[in-house]
DNA sequence: GTCTATATAGGGATAGAC
DNA sequence: GTCTATCCCTATATAGAC
């Protein structure tokens, strides 16, 4: 790998395990086995990194919000598509810890994220529609926009309530689970019996 | 005024105004026509001020939290609950956009603030629960145990969200409104059509 | 209580040799 | 592309005079 990805790599590394405030060019550098200058060589400073790897996450973002279609007719598209965008969140679990103090500091990133964020809102309320259309979901326009708007903040900061709520010995995978079941949770009142019970089935197998 | 009081009042400005990270023990006692020497003198370092703000924070939020009482048999009293929740969020907005950089770094703010948020959602509970007794609320346990949690998380991040979605020149007040019936329509399915119609009512004066 | 002066340390970033 | 050396700047924190 060229030095230039490998940057990226260990920084993104870095910036998940130690936070980003805590990780410097010098750290990244040290990491790497090579030296200040040539980090800087590669990358003009700290935000042109994190820059760089917000495209990639921007990219894989992306990717799962503009293909929202329903395939099984059933809870289990909901279920798939927020495992998705669970696991990315993950991968990039930097941005989600300190979201606004990078939205201030980089200006793009801001735009950009605000705009992924209404991406997310549209692709729930897209999935929710056609589920309704299925007679899957069973509520109004307005509850269906509303459960939206909340999917999209829960996924966006579930990570920081559950570093906030739960014991740090927790595992983290568990922590993720235990989102995606209570964002299925927050719809379940809106489904028949037999999508309840399936997403009982679903919470027995993987929570 | 103290000094030592005045140092709590304009670091807590501060760091609202600029955000924690951005705001030196230099910028409070500059702010403040004093000397950075004479800051020390009253406070051991910078963590020792935000930890006093914060304990300042934790009385106020605690004496809403121990009060859940449902007075009118209404949505109002959650109406009136969140208020007083939001009140407080806004007044100590630095700790919520920064949440996670500050648990990391204060061990005691970590484990107050899980306490808080735990309180939080229990209060959020008790509310619901009456207002089931009195059949304003018509929904099973875990879909109340849900919504409690969902109150909890929303109201904690609801400041960041709204940072992170709408334009910079919205109304500050109206982005908090907004929450607060953003809560309120999660529960609106539960209620009958007297209490939806409160809600609008709410909507139309307050929104 | 308050000030001035200063020690210490660390991070961001660049110059110039190889 | 990479390294060494270094500069600049800023933040935290302390010592000692008043």
């Amino acid at each position: 790998m060229k030095t230039k990805d490998r940057v990226i790599v260990t920084a993104l590394r870095l910036f998940n395990e130690e936070g980003e405030p805590n990780v410097t060019t010098n750290h990244i550098a040290d990491e790497m086995d090579i030296s200040p200058g040539n980090l800087y060589y590669h990358y003009k400073n700290k935000d042109d990194i994190i820059w760089q790897i917000f495209l990639q996450y921007e990219a894989k973002i992306k990717s799962i919000l503009v293909t929202p279609t329903v395939e099984s007719a059933s809870m289990k598209d909901m279920w798939l598509f927020l495992n998705l965008i669970f696991e990315v969140v993950v991968e990039y679990r930097f941005l989600y810890r300190n979201l606004i103090q990078l939205m201030n500091r980089i200006a793009f990133l801001k735009r950009h994220f605000r705009h992924i964020l209404a991406l997310k809102s549209q692709t729930a309320l897209e999935i929710l529609q056609q589920l309704k259309g299925l007679d899957v979901v069973n509520a109004d326009a307005v509850t269906i926009g509303n459960l939206a708007d909340q999917i999209a903040l829960t996924s966006t900061f579930w990570l920081n309530y559950s570093i906030a709520i739960f014991d740090d010995g927790f595992d983290e995978q568990k922590k993720l689970s235990h989102g995606i079941f209570h964002i299925l949770q927050m719809i379940a009142p809106f489904l028949d019996q037999k999508q309840k019970k399936m997403l009982q089935e679903l919470a027995r197998q993987f929570l």
